[in-house]
DNA sequence: AGATGTAACTAGTCATCATCTAGATTAGAC
DNA sequence: GTCTAATCTAGATGATGACTAGTTACATCT
């Protein structure tokens, strides 16, 4: 056994999705993430200071995910009118859940994280700077009324959440593309309800 | 300082919501609430077995009030037709939230709850039922297709789920009448949208 | 190549926790 | 009044997060 691991920030990090799906986050425990890498059981520690710390790299990941999904669904080619937009952003925001439900998970649980990081915060505000490029858009092009931006930014964002947390949910068992059916289904729907000159 | 303390059982889950604001459901301890009750730390073992039988036990409580409030909505003078109707579901969700954010916040943590407690099913399906109702309702009148129940049935609930998490979040200091409005204008708005003959 | 400073890690400790047990106390039924 | 079951105590066990002092390896400079 090496004394140095390597890498051990990345490996723990890298480990965390399998555990936290096989055990859940409340039974998640550093000591035995500590023991899964082969190193002592204050390892971690060093690399995060702190169980928070750790959480809280991982959730910057995942928000790194999310802002770049969101970005992939927006900059293809059927992303065209305001309406489909606003609908990309809704699936990219499932596509998020469905491809890192560990980190999906984590990141909306503010009370395990460090909220004051600034590294957070940054990527957090920048995810969420993607929704309001895309209303301010259709704002400016008259499909929607500036009193109505809050409210619609608001439902626009629990309509999406609505569906990622049944991606996300390991227990019920819909399958991925069912989900994305029917989530396009109502994001384009909603969008069209939502959008008008 | 007696031996037998009365009505623990009540004293615990009366204590939770206070527990749960103050330091968080990650860091409520049976221990700690047995010692603010001024009893043993092995007792309140005696009433719920486990930490997950406690806070399965309120979040029976929860879904209880869950359900008092959208039926207290739906039975208001102004739910008449169907838009209104729908609507009033999600205030009645919205007025759970705000009136007990802390079983809003365990309710939604099932991986902390005994979910095989036939009690806690059968409350949360009849909570759930009503949302049920006013769609069959509006779906026998002509106000919604069959092929669309699922889904709207989806997004109403990820609708209200959202401005419900905002109201539970203690740390968004939106006043509880601003959120009730702005949700009320939102829900008014995507029923109307969504319930067309 | 060799010395040295620093990052990475170990091993031990502490307080706390959930859960389990055996036993003490009390209330209420008979 | 007695007895039984519900309620509660007290002690133990094993695990955890966090802290600390000390050990090892690496990189950098000479």
């Amino acid at each position: 056994m090496r004394y140095h691991h390597g890498d051990l920030r990345r490996a723990l990090l890298d480990a965390l999705p399998q555990v936290i799906a096989a055990e859940g986050l409340e039974r998640l425990s550093l000591r035995a993430l500590a023991r899964q890498a082969g190193v002592s059981h204050g390892a971690p520690a060093h690399h995060f200071t702190d169980k928070r710390g750790l959480l809280t790299a991982f959730a910057i990941e995942g928000s790194q995910h999310l802002e770049r999904l969101v970005s992939d669904a927006l900059s293809r080619p059927a992303a065209t009118d305001h309406v489909a937009r606003l609908s990309a952003v809704g699936l990219g925001y499932l596509e998020f859940a469905l491809q890192h439900p560990a980190h999906f998970r984590v990141t909306l649980r503010p009370e395990l994280l460090n909220m004051v990081d600034p590294e957070l915060l940054r990527v957090r505000a920048s995810a969420g700077h993607l929704l309001d490029l895309v209303l301010k858009d259709a704002e400016e092009a008259g499909f929607l009324a500036a009193r109505d931006h809050a409210n619609v930014r608001m439902a626009s964002w629990s309509l999406a959440h609505g569906y990622a947390s049944i991606a996300a949910d390991a227990t019920t068992g819909t399958p991925a593309d069912a989900l994305r059916r029917q989530a396009r289904r109502t994001f384009d729907h909603y969008s069209r309800a939502v959008l008008r000159a």
